[in-house]
RNA sequence: AGGCGCGUGGCUCAGUGGUAGAGCGCUUCCUUGACACGGAAGAGGUCGGUGGUUCAAUUCCACCCGCGCCUACCA
């Protein structure tokens, strides 16, 4: 495409432009229902429309861009549908606040004005998060993007919702039920986030009717004692068992209520003795449930205190409590207050202190649902990543609570329910009813209610592919292969696709779920917008690059821990991203000659190469195939800088510069460079699709991201190429350290005599003269059997050779002998404690002879380094050599 | 309260029943035509504590301590 050269340095947002355009334009993304391939089908999680994404997002779509991109270039026929999540009370809170700047409130707009400024909104939000989702370069197919209250989903909502109904699950009733004051509705379970915070906890007198004692209660929420209907003591409890029976007076109102015995209360607890307010505290409404008793709402939905609440009327409630505890005070009735811990609900939304509220909502009945989903996973149809997810799973299945699914909110899909005006006879039905069934009535009214956000994401496997119709996506893609979430919505949305799955499509919505956890900063904090410590991957995109980003993500996915993510990570890989480009330069600038195929007796360098390109290639399938992102990314981190570039790069410039050998080595070099790429291609697709489209090719695919994804080839792997390599590379790094040690000045070179006693080895390293002198920055370079002796002469033991160079004015002898003797220490160590292992008889007889054996090797070889480093030491005049 | 997870070099984290690894940071040296977002050579850890199983425990088990997350109707 480009042939200008390739700059020095990578320029990620030079090159990122222009790829993923061509990606969508070819339609590289799109899947074919109609392909003869393997299908492979995942759903994004849908982001919600509130705003623009996060690192969260970034986390998971980037590891599921990683699946999604290595299936793809295994000849998968590939699906990864895109889509938005309207997000109902998180979305319309956005708004609101956005009206409040201009001094609005939604009720001002009414309702339908009010939904029309949420749609536009959502354009804006959803385009720029769609926006974002291209940056990062995700591979999702566009021409299936879709909306959580689009036509199509929002008919499968209906049908859903239509279909529990008519199968019971679905019911309407007066219970307790989480509610936000500030947002004005019902809230799920999983909605509440509790936290335990410093509290009171006030003792409070109720005297008898008589105006003896009566019973002292404890409560942590005294405002609710004006829609008190009872008090509760334990049937055992020897303290209160006379009242039972009895009425006292309730403080404020001076209500007459009755003494209860029930087993549910706590006689340890507080007086022993407990306040029963059915409306306002859902343990106390299943008691009243159970025992009889009348419930008294004394709170509206805003948390002001309603016209039950006598003097209080009118008051919010911790105004309330605050004065009514300074009532009771006035009037001797409080007895004590104590510190107290209380868990207190807040609204997962906008944090407001949740208040339990009886009211009319809809809910759906669980128990049956749960049943099928976990017979699915225990019977392994969806298998959860990592594992243990599944007992978290069952724990909350096998518990689970009735779903309240009605939220009190204008921006959501509506409940197709409607009140007959005039007999008030309840429809629920799929499509709005033109008359009442039963009195034919045509004044139908529509439930005001939405459903909660969760129930329309909980169909995205199936309403995304045309379900109710039985179209050939659903065919072709139900069930996904594929789902990847945050750990947290396990529960949210997790378990209600696997329910509502099971129920409406037939099947399990996916095969495997992987639950990632949560981004926190580089010290392992919870990110936040608020501590400042958040990361902006737009941001990091910009200053870093996509690559660099994802590669970092990917780096840092080990499943069931939560990555930190820190800049010092980012720079680390971007570094990383850069060392591959610079790669690709050199090989670019030396490809240009002739090539020949790689055939014949190669150089021990091809070998070697080609060798490890096999064992990383392996590395990364297994990986991958295991979910394990970090261990992909490290192996060709390794692979790519260790192996590739600091081994590989610097030996192949010995080749490329002997004639003769040149135009094998151009092909090893560039067959391993573009296997290399094609490997990291799901990791960081934008640079490796910049370097493959400039490397020399004759045909094939257009793009890197269709090209096959590499396998393993057994008839490359060299083990003797290996083994010889590790030799070579001892040589090396032994002179080296000579060097280094002994400072030598970096530029001279010095003259060595390596000896070996075989044959054989001495035939190797002359064999190997040309690398080892070029890697090792050697002058001449002899081959004996024997060091030559004399005190003028460093003699380093390497491996199974001996190194010899003439000092000359080179070296510093005492710090030669200094380092033997660190050496001698370290070997003499070793040693000492495999002979007491190989001395203890139990060892020897009771461990594996495999390893018996390999421990007497190791004797023998840190004999033979001992003797060595003994004889130097020696020759160099150490006064502590035997 | 219950469940789950974590505690490995200065920091963030891999890993393993049999000689402790990485990245960053640190020390010394080096601008040699791929790369200073680089190269070379190094220093640095009794793998949270105590017991147990084992010939052998950082790795398995129990308990304890510390941290985190999730689930809970003790007002």
């Amino acid at each position: 495409m480009s042939n200008e050269p390739l700059a020095k340095a990578y320029e990620p947002q030079d090159v990122e432009k222009r790829w993923y355009r061509f990606w969508e334009e070819s339609g590289f993304f799109t899947a074919d229902a109609a392909s003869p391939r393997e299908r492979f089908a995942l759903v994004i999680p849908p982001p919600n429309v509130t705003g623009s994404l996060h690192i969260g997002h970034a986390f998971t779509l980037t590891l599921q861009d990683v699946i999604a991109r290595w299936k793809r270039m295994k000849g998968c026929d590939t699906l990864w549908l895109p889509g938005l999540d309207h997000a109902g009370i998180a979305t319309q809170m956005v708004v609101e606040r956005q009206l409040a700047k201009e001094g609005l409130r939604k009720e001002d707009l009414g309702r339908e004005e009010f939904e029309a400024r949420v749609w536009r909104w959502k354009e804006e939000s959803g385009g720029r998060i769609l926006n974002q989702l291209r940056l990062m370069g995700y591979s999702l197919d566009w021409t299936r993007e879709r909306f959580t209250m689009d036509p199509m989903l929002s008919r499968a909502v209906r049908e859903v919702f239509v279909g529990l109904w008519e199968q019971g699950l679905v019911y309407r009733g007066d219970y307790i039920v989480n509610w936000c004051p500030r947002c004005g509705t019902a809230l799920s379970d999983l909605e509440v986030e509790t936290e335990a915070e410093a509290g009171s906890l006030w003792h409070i007198r109720y005297r008898a009717r008589d105006g003896g004692e009566g019973v002292v209660v404890a409560t942590t929420r005294p405002e609710t004692l004006l829609g008190d209907t009872a008090v509760a003591v334990h049937p055992d409890d020897e303290r209160h068992r006379h009242l039972v029976g009895s009425s006292v007076v309730l403080p404020v109102l001076g209500r007459e209520i009755p003494v209860v015995a029930d087993d549910f209360v706590d006689r340890e607890f507080g007086t022993g003795a407990v306040k029963i307010t059915p409306a306002h505290d859902a343990n106390d409404f299943l008691a009243a449930q159970r025992l009889g008793l009348p419930s008294i709402n004394v709170m509206d939905g805003r948390g002001v205190l309603n016209e039950n609440a006598g003097p209080y009327a009118g008051q919010d409630r911790f105004e309330a409590r605050r004065n009514i505890v300074a009532q009771l005070e006035g009037e001797g009735l409080l007895v004590k207050t104590a510190p107290h811990q209380v868990p207190l609900g807040h609204c997962q939304r906008c944090d407001t202190v949740v208040e339990p509220r009886l009211s009319r909502q809809w809910f759906v009945k669980m128990q049956p649902l749960a049943e099928p989903a976990i017979r699915a996973v225990e019977e392994g149809r969806i298998v959860f990543v990592p594992a243990s997810e599944t007992r978290v799973f069952f724990e909350w299945m096998r518990n689970i609570r009735d779903w309240c699914i009605s939220r009190q909110l204008w921006w959501g899909h509506r409940i197709p329910a409607w009140t007959c005006a005039a007999c008030g006879e309840l429809v629920v039905a799929r499509e709005e009813p033109g008359a009442c069934p039963k009195c034919g009535g045509g004044d139908l009214r529509q439930e005001t209610d939405v459903l909660d956000t969760w129930f329309s994401s909980g169909l995205f496997p199936f309403s995304t592919l045309g379900w109710p119709e039985r179209t050939r996506d659903l065919a072709r893609y139900y069930p996904n292969d594929f789902m990847m979430t945050g750990r947290d919505i396990l529960f949210f949305w997790v378990a209600r696709m696997i329910v509502l799955g099971l129920r409406f499509a037939g099947e399990v919505p996916f095969r495997t779920v992987f639950l990632n956890g949560l981004v926190r900063d580089e010290h392992g904090e919870k990110m936040s917008k608020t501590k400042g410590n958040d990361v902006d991957p737009l941001d990091v995109i910009a200053r870093h690059g996509t690559d660099a980003l994802r590669f970092t993500l990917a780096a840092l996915a080990n499943p069931g821990n939560d990555p930190s993510l820190g800049e010092r990570r980012l720079l680390g890989y971007k570094a990383f991203v850069n060392k591959l480009w610079n790669a690709a330069r050199f090989a670019l600038m030396n490809l240009d000659g002739e090539r020949a195929p790689a055939a014949g007796a190669l150089p021990l360098a091809s070998r070697w190469i080609r060798s490890r390109l096999q064992a990383a290639t392996a590395a990364v399938e297994r990986a991958l195939a295991e979910f394990r992102f970090d261990t992909a990314a490290n192996e060709l981190y390794h692979f790519v800088w260790d192996e590739l570039c600091d081994w590989y790069l610097e030996a192949v410039k010995v080749l490329l510069a002997d004639a003769a050998e040149a135009p094998r080595a151009r092909t090893v070099l560039l067959e391993t460079l573009e296997q290399a790429l094609r490997l990291l291609h799901p990791l960081m697709p934008y640079v490796t699709e910049e370097v493959w489209q400039r490397l020399p090719r004759a045909g094939g695919p257009p793009s890197i991201m269709v090209a096959p994804f590499p396998a393993a080839d057994r008839a490359l792997v060299d083990e003797a190429a290996e083994r010889e390599m590790a030799t070579l590379m001892e040589l090396v790094v032994g002179i080296r350290t000579l060097r280094a040690t002994y400072e030598v000045e970096p530029r001279r070179r010095i003259d060595v005599t390596v000896s070996g006693a075989a044959p054989a080895e001495r035939g190797f390293v002359e064999a190997q003269a040309p690398t080892l002198r070029a890697l090792a920055g050697l002058g001449t370079l002899a081959v004996a059997e024997r060091a030559p002796g004399g005190p003028q002469v460093i003699r380093q033991p390497v491996g199974p050779f001996e190194v010899a160079v003439p000092m000359a004015g080179l070296f510093d002898i005492a710090a030669e002998r200094t380092r033997l003797g660190k050496e001698r220490l370290k070997v003499s160590a070793e040693l000492e404690g495999l002979r007491g292992r190989l001395g203890n008889a139990q060892f020897v007889e009771r461990a594996k002879p495999e390893v018996v054996a390999s421990s007497r090797e190791r004797v023998a070889e840190l004999e033979e380094r001992l003797r060595r480093i003994e004889g130097t030491l020696a020759a160099l005049g150490d006064p502590e050599a035997a």
